[in-house]
DNA sequence: CCTTTTATCGAACGTATTTTCCGAATATTA
DNA sequence: TAATATTCGGAAAATACGTTCGATAAAAGG
């Protein structure tokens, strides 16, 4: 709608903003627009920025320093559409979303694994892959967690499994995604005292190298 | 090295700068920096940013506002080591790495497609992930790739692949990994009118959802 | 025990930066 | 053609902000 309306030298200056942020790790000030857009007086800058808020391009903070924020932060990789090995789907022109990969996971105190070995391999998940882990005590039947048997001393050892409480058993169930490995069975006491859920996989990321 | 001499208070100054630049995508005031960890001299901020920048942590920027960037520009998620499900490995108090998932990918023209169907899991590529692919002409053998249909007209339909140039039988192979499927074969003459590579799968990324 | 380094405050100073006001030329619209 | 929005310049006013200086301690090192 609105942030069609913007003028060319509302599109320039926009476009300079992103491209400065880019580099520069920070908005420019009224003035580095103006010598950019060979405009001469900061007024009139201050003024196309009005219209760009107004427009809906952007936000600014009043008596701040650099006081501008992009509305769209125009981060991550374009989705172009979908796609299927079976039958072939037309790909877009214009992306429909971003892929923020790994940026919305990023504020918490996720943190990720390099999974070693195949024994989550019906799961999909590889060797050498990315797990990225978002730290909470419980879960819910199914989720893949990392499972922290507590020692003595120092920090336990880890686990990747998949998380099952079998009520009827009274018991806990860490399964492996690899039909050739065997679950760990817990009883519910002993998982109480030795064992902790330290957070639960909410993403994973591959990384294809050169063959 | 000298990173490490930061003192407790340049240490946590600089993790507020860090996390300042992430929610306010700009670098913070000096009296931003002060008001945060409660000092009250704008020049005692000033003093431990000069040391911040004497230990390489940070660079500055004299007389500008805000004038800070980070010299390690620590985006991304931390890769705190390796876990098996088979055998539990520790996992280490500090970060190994940083996961830049996606960032060292966005630079040039790459885009993500959303994968549907099951018409590549043996290579463990699931419906919903996300492939990313990385726009280039050629390919090597083995390669996951998109490889479009040219047609009459507007943009042709794509199909992701694994790509075989098959020299002794002069044609190409395109073969899903899903025992399931057929591989589609052209003939070297027709594949060098009518098709075209786009691109070939660079990373894969999955997020998982809440049951 | 003395010296050096590090940490702290407060205040003053000068520059950087945004904001506001006035005026004028040009285009767009009614 | 009159009214209105847009685009520009210049300059003053008001903050925001970085830098510098003097003084005081605590901690560290010898």
């Amino acid at each position: 709608m609105s942030s069609d309306q913007a003028t060319d030298i509302q599109k320039r200056m926009y476009n300079f903003i992103v491209s400065y942020m880019k580099t520069e790790k920070m908005p420019p000030t009224n003035r580095e627009i103006g010598r950019e857009l060979q405009i001469a007086s900061t007024g009139h800058v201050d003024y196309h920025l009005t219209m760009l808020e107004k427009k809906g391009l952007i936000s600014r903070q009043p008596k701040k320093s650099r006081g501008i924020k992009l509305i769209e932060t125009i981060t991550g990789i374009p989705v172009m559409g979908s796609i299927a090995a079976g039958q072939p789907l037309e790909i877009s022109n214009d992306p429909e979303e971003m892929l923020d990969v790994g940026r919305e996971l990023e504020p918490d105190n996720t943190y990720a694994l390099i999974v070693k070995g195949r024994s989550m391999i019906e799961d999909h998940i590889c060797d050498g892959d990315y797990v990225v882990i978002k730290p909470q005590d419980t879960c819910n039947n199914g989720d893949i967690v990392v499972a922290v048997r507590l020692q003595e001393g120092m920090s336990g050892s880890a686990t990747l499994k998949r998380f099952f409480q079998e009520k009827d058993h009274d018991r806990v169930r860490l399964q492996p995604a690899n039909s050739e490995l065997e679950p760990i069975i817990i009883p519910k006491s002993e998982w109480d005292e030795e064992w902790k859920v330290q957070g639960k996989v909410v993403a994973i990321f591959r990384q294809c190298h050169a063959a």
